[in-house]
DNA sequence: TTGTACGCGTTATCAG
DNA sequence: CTGATAACGCGTACAA
């Protein structure tokens, strides 16, 4: 563990007897140097083992090659794909990560936010946060570019990504109509998520245009995690008509719901059928085996990343929005229901 | 989208009246500024939207407040408590998290080490990194301060966290041989791990201890993946005679015995017990119910950043190891065997 | 092609 | 208690 001091450019000059400049203009690649001069500077850079500075390139070009990330919670299998996208391009674009978790709670968004402010980060991409507060709003407007993915306020003309919700769930909601469902419960996302509130709309329209009857009982709100399905399943299994059929707001949703059935001795997918939303790794594996509504992740975070790189670099084009298609996966957490509707309303 | 220029403490200065140095004292909370001064300047301050640049006090201060954490992948449930427990520490120091993905790939870390260097982060977390090859050792040692968890090489005195592998693993084969089991497969994590060998040797040992013969087609050798974990349930489950227990090196691993298992029409628990390690949120649903060995890994995390936080105070501290118990968490996934292995031997 | 001088926003040092 | 000045390391206009 030597005490060492870092080598600075000016080791470099010393070390070749070359002006300051000339190593910095050789260094970067500028075309005003002889490659002869370039070579020397080169070769003792690499010897002496120098390296620039970020921290002092930040102050002088006023620009930090960083890219802040806001994201509710990395631990939950959700969100990690979406930083995965951003992250690929961030490589490319030679900027690093900043991360950190919100846990979904505006007071702790707002600390984090301000923390990326400080540090001067070249934008920043925010994913399901809030973005609809007047104190969310005043940082966002006077700051930073940024990049909404999964949660916006149509009344804010922002850079956005984020999924087609409509049909996706309305093959959902066919492949159900298909296999003879005839009530089917639906879970929502965060009240203030715009996500959330498209997939119910759609559902409610599709519901209708397939003429099922969708009584307030059969919508139960919530959020994205798994306690919320667990209290949805609960919720729905003890009506007095049960769905047959329950779609949940996300995964860890859905495999929610399916900890309620099983808790109850329901099996999976005779006595009652479940959909999720996202498709993460585990939906696939046979253990769990959940037909779910696929959500292209990965490409979601890299187009925004590439979205807030455009706004970077032009600072007041006109906001774009990015729509990623979503299609249904059936898998075997769906079936035809045990007792269809019908012989049960003559009983 | 105003273009704002960034308020400096000069422009606080202007406002007050007062020097530059003086405003300075008075934010950052030195006891030789008047309170009325120090009142003036945070009414200033506050008004005129002030905040202090992170980059500029970094290059001066040498210390950017900042932590390096690399993590093979955050997508995959293993490490993102981890850095939940780096992060929670990390926040009441007032550092920020600077987060790379290596995918396990020796070029990639040494790639994202680089860039963490470069940004004079204050100190790195290593999780279940390559630490021995010159090439990471040229860089570790000669530079910041880093913990490393999960991974070590024994020959270095390194500050390391890590699992008490004994108790575990021990409790977990102790386990299957009390429900009769006598033939028990095994999956070692990857080569380079220090982790994954204690736990071969400590399986190998009390394997030993209980008369348990383990030949060479019993132990399987990979790395934590889901495919590893397919690959070794289908390797062990074609074997002449085939284990009727399979100990995997993570429940992402114990995931893909079960994936070949159900693929060869097995039942879990019924012809197959199955033992992850991790105990990821998923070990405990319903629909998994994975017998698991627990590590306390957002400990774990936190204990590492205030190890790293530590040796940033005090460079020359002799290295600390802090090893966590583990404890087996017995769920669905395992049972007595089928058949036993007695009556076999007979037929 | 190369060298000089200055600015980026802070904090540390030392003088008043 | 307050204020002037010098770093921190790099990029760049401008002069040579």
């Amino acid at each position: 563990m030597t005490e060492r001091k870092r080598v600075t450019i000016l080791d470099v000059s010393r070390a070749t007897g070359l002006a300051l400049s000339t190593v910095s203009n050789a260094l970067a690649g500028k075309n005003h140097v002889s490659e002869e001069t370039r070579a020397t500077v080169l070769e003792a850079a690499t010897r002496l083992g120098y390296r620039a500075s970020t921290v002092a390139r930040a102050l002088r070009m006023q620009r930090s090659f960083t890219i802040g990330v806001l994201v509710a919670d990395v631990a939950n299998p959700s969100s990690p794909d979406f930083v995965r996208g951003v992250e690929d391009v961030a490589i490319r674009e030679k900027c690093t990560l900043l991360l950190s978790n919100t846990d979904g709670d505006e007071e702790r968004q707002l600390l984090h936010m301000r923390t990326l402010l400080d540090r001067q980060v070249d934008g920043m991409v925010l994913i399901s946060q809030h973005v609809s507060s007047p104190a969310v709003r005043a940082l966002l407007d006077a700051s930073t570019p940024f990049v909404l993915i999964q949660r916006r306020n149509p009344l804010f003309p922002d850079d956005y990504v984020g999924s087609d919700n409509v049909i996706g769930v309305s093959e959902a909601i066919n492949h159900l109509h298909a296999l003879k469902h005839r009530r089917i419960g639906f879970v929502r996302g965060p009240s203030d998520s715009s996500t959330a509130g498209e997939r119910l709309e759609t559902f409610l329209a599709e519901a209708k245009r397939l003429r099922l009857k969708v009584d307030d009982e059969l919508v139960f709100k919530g959020d994205y995690g798994f306690e919320t399905g667990v209290a949805a399943g609960r919720h729905f299994l003890r009506l007095r008509r049960p769905p047959t059929a329950i779609m949940g707001s996300s995964d860890i949703n859905a495999l929610g719901v399916m900890e309620a059935a099983l808790e109850s001795g329901l099996s999976i997918p005779g006595q009652l059928s479940v959909v999720g939303l996202d498709d993460i790794a585990l939906a696939s594996f046979r253990a769990i085996n959940l037909t779910t509504i696929h959500l292209q992740k990965r490409a979601m975070g890299a187009a925004a990343a590439d979205l807030l790189i455009e706004r970077i670099r032009q600072p007041d084009r006109t906001p774009q929005e990015l729509i990623f298609p979503t299609r249904l996966v059936v898998r075997g957490s769906t079936a035809a229901p045990a007792l269809p509707e019908a012989p049960r309303l003559r009983a």
